[in-house]
Parts: structure tokens; sequence; C-alpha cells
DNA sequence: GCGGATCAC
DNA sequence: TATGGTGATCCGC
């Protein structure tokens, strides 16, 4: 209005002009001819009947708009969402456990219902018009798949309005009107009518519905008298064939587009000929598809509603017009994450897989996904993993530019409800403990310094060292981003971050706890709960590359030096390993799981690996055994070991210093010497060196060793889900490199506890851990 | 687990 | 009708 005020001081004709397209303040109509114009506005002269009768129209419009804005003042999405509120109460009033599948639909099992309805008074199954009345009691059998028609009837969203003032004081007395009443039977047609009436009396909105003996039957049903009807297939054979008959399967929830052209082209249109043809369907289609179509066919569907089960992805995606730079992509992709980041916290979500989508400028879609070990819900932490994943991409053209239209990022993968406590527990102590206590967890390295100033290559980039340095970093508020992040996807660039690991104060004299040492982040547990403490230790466990498969050829590796030993670590061996893991796991109990911990015997299971063998073959099976326990972190507990274990062998003192990375030295022939503690053992007897063995050989090693291998291995490693004292992987493990199947169990754990709880306390010892 | 694809809404 | 956004699932690898 206020354009045609610069058309025309006569405020009446703005209105006419502007109807008439006159406008020359519009973009693009200034090279307009002034003569053209002229000529228009000519005849838009006062008096004439053109002008009249357009004067007429507008002032019809100007109407139609002021009641237009009168209405838009009155929708909200607090309206809509009341709307859909109060059409759910009703739902629940006939099945407390209703599933909505979306906004405007929802399946009831109105079995219960039913039977309870029976026995109802007429009046309780007595409704007015244009007034709600409120009867308790539900429930169902009979499925019923209700689909709302916003705006069937009436698309005007005053609709969606409290019946309020219009409604005056004579509803009252209609309401008590029998004449303005309708009375509902008892049948499941009836309640299905009763509940449409019911809903649209409240809120105006029609709906139609299906009424069958499973979901998907009452799905099809629905559609058949929409949009406001219903329809019912009684609950036998042949009724429901008979409604499958000639119906298409595209009708058919699951079966889309594609499905209907494949089966079409087999000469498949209707669910009937779905089950004429379902010997060649067998032939052609996976098993779940083709038992799929045959339920199908024949009207087989769930009965049960399930609830609404925990969401598994999150995700947000946009589309734009063509972006090929790198910046703006990165700059978009953090925007996602952001969005996505902001959506996830909301609902306390954090995964632990990352998928970015691009669509290309052809429309051509691509999906990218890395799965981290630690889960993702921050910004920067989704940022880390998908601008990976893009620079992947962006890569993979170069030197053409990526030409993308859209871009998404999901997040999957997320934490079970039972994770996310534990992980909170372990992020909360890892925060709790700060720089304070990182010299307590990082003080093994230091006792082996002189290892690292000659093999800090070797040592750089390990696992622990990312996490050491991960964690310091997190504690001084670096961005993941920045520092973690790179180098968990790119180890030659950590070493930066490897000097801060090494600034640690030596406690090396401070070893005698009291309390509990997590073996894995050497952090103190007050706690005397060994149930607690075992999550504790799984929780930190979870973090470790358990990279644990490799195996050794030959008992002389062991006495070889790293330089040489190295080479011999081929992926070959994780396959032996995982033979190794399979006749394990498939062999006696002792092997099997330690689900309870407290009644595991952890120094037992050192010697019935093969507990039918004599001690010499099992010392060669034990060859294998080694490889199979190479990966472990620490010499740990080494006295308690010694001392648990009957076949004990002897003081392991110097495995006080054993590092992580201390692998092979050359040492004499005629001792025994640790190949990983480096220690000289007084005993001759290979069984009990191979338990020692077993004890000091530790993940973080053999992750840098596998890692020198090339090992494939995509995902990266901040934290692995291994249950040691639970047996096996966890539900939710991850578990991409194949070698990771190969982890040992029960054994692992004792071999992981922290030397720091190489104390007189007897509660350290591993039994006492196992108890 | 990954990536492509299908499907529902 | 076409296109877009979100989430789930399946299949082959």
């Amino acid at each position: 209005m206020d354009d045609m005020k610069k058309v025309s001081n006569n405020s009446s004709s703005d209105g006419v002009l502007l109807r008439m397209g006159l406008n020359d303040n519009k973009a693009g109509m200034q090279g307009l001819d002034k003569e053209k114009i002229n000529k228009i506005i000519m005849e838009a002269t006062k008096g004439s009947k053109f002008y009249e009768n357009e004067l007429k129209k507008d002032q019809q419009v100007n109407q139609r708009i002021e009641k237009m804005m009168q209405l838009k003042e009155k929708i909200t999405a607090q309206q809509l969402l009341k709307a859909q509120m109060q059409v759910r109460e009703i739902l629940a009033e006939y099945d407390p456990n209703f599933m909505p599948m979306g906004l405007d639909e929802a399946y009831l099992n109105i079995t219960d219902h039913l039977e309870e309805r029976l026995n109802w008074p007429e009046h309780r199954r007595r409704f007015f018009f244009n007034r709600e009345s409120t009867t308790g009691i539900d429930k169902d059998c009979i499925y019923m798949s209700a689909k709302f028609n916003e705006g069937e009837v009436s698309s005007s969203p005053v609709l969606f309005e409290d019946n309020t003032s219009l409604m005056d004081v004579n509803l009252e007395q209609r309401g008590l009107s029998v004449e303005n009443s309708v009375v509902f039977g008892t049948s499941a047609e009836e309640v299905v009518k009763e509940i449409r009436f019911r809903i649209e009396q409240k809120t105006q909105l029609t709906a139609s519905a299906g009424i069958a003996p499973n979901t998907m039957l009452a799905k099809m049903c629905s559609d058949r008298n929409k949009p406001n009807g219903q329809y019912r297939i009684s609950p036998e054979r042949l009724a429901v064939l008979d409604f499958l008959k000639d119906l298409p399967i595209r009708k058919v929830p699951g079966i889309g587009k594609v499905t209907e052209k494949m089966l079409k082209a087999l000469g498949i249109v209707t669910c009937s000929e779905l089950y004429k043809q379902r010997a060649l369907l067998s032939l052609l289609f996976s098993e779940v598809s083709w038992r799929n179509f045959l339920d199908i066919s024949l009207g087989l569907g769930s009965t049960h509603l399930e609830k609404d089960g925990e969401r598994k992805s999150m995700s947000t995606e946009r589309t734009f017009s063509e972006i090929n730079t790198a910046e703006d992509q990165y700059s978009l992709c953090r925007e996602l994450c952001r969005d996505l980041a902001q959506e996830l916290q909301k609902e306390g979500l954090k995964g632990k897989t990352v998928t970015l989508k691009l669509k290309n400028v052809n429309f051509e879609v691509k999906t990218r996904a890395l799965t981290v070990l630690s889960s993702v819900s921050t910004e920067e932490e989704i940022f880390t993993v998908a601008k990976d994943l893009l620079g992947t991409e962006i890569d993979s053209v170069a030197p053409h530019p990526l030409r993308i239209r859209l871009m998404g990022v999901r997040v999957s993968g997320f934490l079970t409800e039972e994770e996310k406590k534990y992980q909170q527990k372990s992020i909360t102590s890892f925060l709790k403990s700060g720089k304070e206590t990182a010299f307590l967890r990082l003080q093994p390295e230091k006792s082996n310094q002189e290892y690292f100033t000659k093999n800090s290559e070797a040592h750089r980039g390990s696992f622990f060292d990312q996490k050491r340095a991960a964690r310091q970093l997190n504690s001084e508020n670096i961005s993941p981003n920045e520092t973690s992040g790179k180098q968990l996807f790119h180890d030659d660039k950590s070493s930066a971050n490897f000097e801060e690991t090494k600034k640690v104060t030596d406690l090396q004299d401070s070893n005698v706890c009291k309390i509990f040492t997590c073996p894995v982040c050497f952090e103190k547990q007050s706690s005397n709960n060994l149930e607690e403490l075992n999550r504790h230790i799984d929780e930190c466990l979870s973090g470790m590359c358990v990279k644990d498969t490799v195996e050794i050829s030959k008992n002389d590796s062991l006495r070889e030096n790293t330089s040489n030993f190295l080479p011999q670590l081929k992926n070959e061996w994780v396959d032996k390993c995982q033979k190794n893991r399979t006749d394990q796991l498939s062999g006696t109990d002792q092997s099997a799981s330690v689900s309870d911990s407290s009644t595991d015997n952890s120094t037992e299971r050192f010697g019935q690996i093969i507990p039918d063998k004599s001690p010499g073959e099992r010392q060669l099976n034990n060859l294998s055994h080694i490889t199979r326990n190479v990966c472990m972190k620490q010499c740990l507990f080494p006295k308690q070991i010694s001392q648990d274990n009957e076949d004990h062998f002897d003081k392991t003192e110097d495995t006080e210093g054993a590092s992580s990375s201390c692998f092979f030295e050359a040492k004499e022939d005629s001792v025994l010497v640790c190949p990983v503690c480096n220690s000289e053992q007084k005993t001759t007897n290979l069984m009990s060196f191979n338990r020692h063995v077993d004890v000091c050989l530790n993940k973080d090693l053999i992750q840098e060793l596998t890692e020198k291998e090339d090992f494939p291995m995509k995902t990266y490693n901040m934290e692995n889900s291994n249950r040691v004292f639970s047996g096996g992987l966890s539900k939710g493990q991850v578990c991409t490199n194949p070698s990771q199947g190969t982890k040992r169990s029960g054994l692992t754990a004792s071999q992981s506890v922290s030397k720091k709880t190489k104390s007189s306390n007897s509660k350290h010892t591993i039994k006492m851990f196992f108890k």
C-alpha cells in the first residue's frame, strides 16, 4: 500500500492501481515505457466502468485480506499443538497405549475398549454436538488406523480455536438436549465412528479410519474411505483375502515405487498375484523380502503396537544452490554440525557415528560415515569428524571443485542409557581428576623415559598418548577440532601433543595405594564396590584401541628387538589369532565370559586355555596364547600375579618400570627375559613365563605395532568398549577392525590392572579384583 | 561398520 | 506435482 502512494496521491485509487499492476517501484519496473503507463492510468480514470469495477473488486479483496489477517492472528503453533493434543487425548481414552505415527496418524488397539464397552450404559456412549464429553476408560484389540485430515472440511485455522464465546450459553442447554446428541453402539465400527465424531467436534478435523485385525490391514483400510470415512475388514481369513484380492501392491505400506516397479516387471500388480508368484519371489528376493511379500499377500501384519523405540539417529541437511568452494562447504558443514549439536543436546544424545551426506549438482547422493569410539554431541566434536569426511570428498575430486547442492550431517549410534551412565561417570571422574591427578595416570611413561628418548617415534601417537593429550587439552578447553581430533585422524600430527604427555611427575615411590587405582587411567578409585570399579574400568578400557591380535610366530621373536620384530607383524596373524580366539571361545568355560566377575578366578584361566595338554604341549600352544594376549596395557599387579598363580613366576619387580612402549630388548638367550617389561625372569618354567608375558603385553603397544603395519583401521580409537569384565564385547561395541574381535575376555582385565596397586593391600590383587 | 538405496511421512 | 527434510531399514560388501 505504501508503494501505491508513490504512484498516486489519490488514496482511494491506491488499491486499484496496485491491482492494475502499475507499480513502477517494483524491481525491474523502472525501465517501463512511460507512455504505456500513462495510457493505463488513463484507463483508470475515475468514472470509467473499468475503474469502478476494479474498485469494487479491490474492496472485496481488502475484506478478504482483513478476514485472513484476523484468522492469521489466531493461528499459532500452540493452537496446532493443542488440536493435536486434543486428538491424542481422545485417542488415549480408547487406547492409552496408542501409537502415534507422525503428527496425523495413529494406531489404536481397541480390543479391550470394546470388551469394556459392552457393559457401558447408554449415557457413556452418548456424545453431544459441539460439546466435548469426557468419558474415561480405554483399551483395545481391534486395530484402528486413524488418519486425520487437517482442513478437509474447512481449512480455516480458526477451527482450532477453543469453542468459547461463539458457543454461548445456549451450548450448555443444547448439550443437555438429547436431540443434539448421538449415541454410539458397542461395535468396533461404532467406536471408530464415535472417535471420529469426537475428534471432529473437538477440533473440526476430519479423520479417516481403518478397522482390521492388524496394523498393516488397518492402514490399508483407512486408505479406502479417506478423507472422512472408515472401513472395516472383519477378522476372518476370507474377508482379509477378499480385501487383498485386487488390492494394488502399491497400497501396501512398505512397498514404494521401486518395489512396485520391480514386482510389476514380474507381472505382479495385486496382492493376490504376490501370493501366486511366491515361489518365484522366493528365488529372486532375499529371505526377508519374500517372506514379507508372503505376509502381505496373506494379510499378516503386526498385532502389537510397539512403543516408540528409542531414536536411532538424528540428522540435519540443507539444500541450496550450488556451492563449490571448499571454504563455503566447510563453513556450511560447521553450521550443520552446530544445528545438529543443539538438537542432540536438547535430547541429551551422544552418538558414535557421524555421517556426511552430499548431493552433487547432478542430484547424485553420497553418504560418508565414520564411527568414532568416543561418542560425540558437541559442534566441535561432530565437526571434527564431519570435516574429515568432507575433506576426503573434496580431495577425491580435486583438482576439480566439489559441486554440491545438498549437505547433511547425521549422528547415529547413540549410547544406551546404561552406556551414558557409565560414560558420564567416566567423564566426570576424568574431569574431577583434572590436572592435579593427571600425572598419576601419566606416571608409567615417566618411568621409562629413556625408552621414549630412543623410541619416541614408536611411541608417538599411541592411544594412551592421544587420550591423555586429549584429556589434558580438553581440560584446558582446547577444541578437539584443533587438537585431539586431528591427531586421532592423523597420527603423524600428534607429536606436539605428545610433548604434553611427557610432562609427568615421577610418583614412582608413591605406589602404595590404600585405594584402588584404575589400571587404565591410573586414577584412584576410592570405591570399594568392585562392581562400580568394574564399570569404571570398563569405561576406561572402552577408550582403548584394542588391536590386540598379533601373533608372534616364533618364540624367538620374543627376544628380538623391536626393529627386528616389527616386520613380523603381519595381517595374517590377525586371522590366526581370530582362529585362536574361536578355539578359545569354543573351548571350556574357563575361557568363556566372566560376566559374573565375582566368581571368576583369573589365575586359573592362565593355565586353562588348552587344559588337556601336557605342560610341554601347552607351552607350544601358549605361543599362540601369548599372541592372543599380547594386548595388554601395562605390567600390572605383577606381585599379585605371582602370588596368586600357583605356578608363580618369580619376582617381577622390574615390571614396575615397564612402559607400554617398551618392547623387546635383546638379551641373553640363556635367560628368559620378558619381552615387554624387559625384566629377566628367574623362572625357567615357560608356562609361568608365558603368563608373565601375558600380563605385561598390552593393547596399547600392539596398537602402535599394528599401526606400523598399516592395519586397516578407519575407525579411530578414542574409546573402545572392551567389556573385559563382562566377558565379551558390549552390545553396542563398535568393532570396525576385524582384529578387535579377538579381544580376550577375563584375562585382559587382570592384566590391565595398574601397577600402582602393587601394594600390600590384598584388596588390590587380581583375585580380589575379580571377587 | 559403510554406502547405496528404498520407503514413510 | 515436484522438491525437500528427517528418520528408519535393508542389502551387499
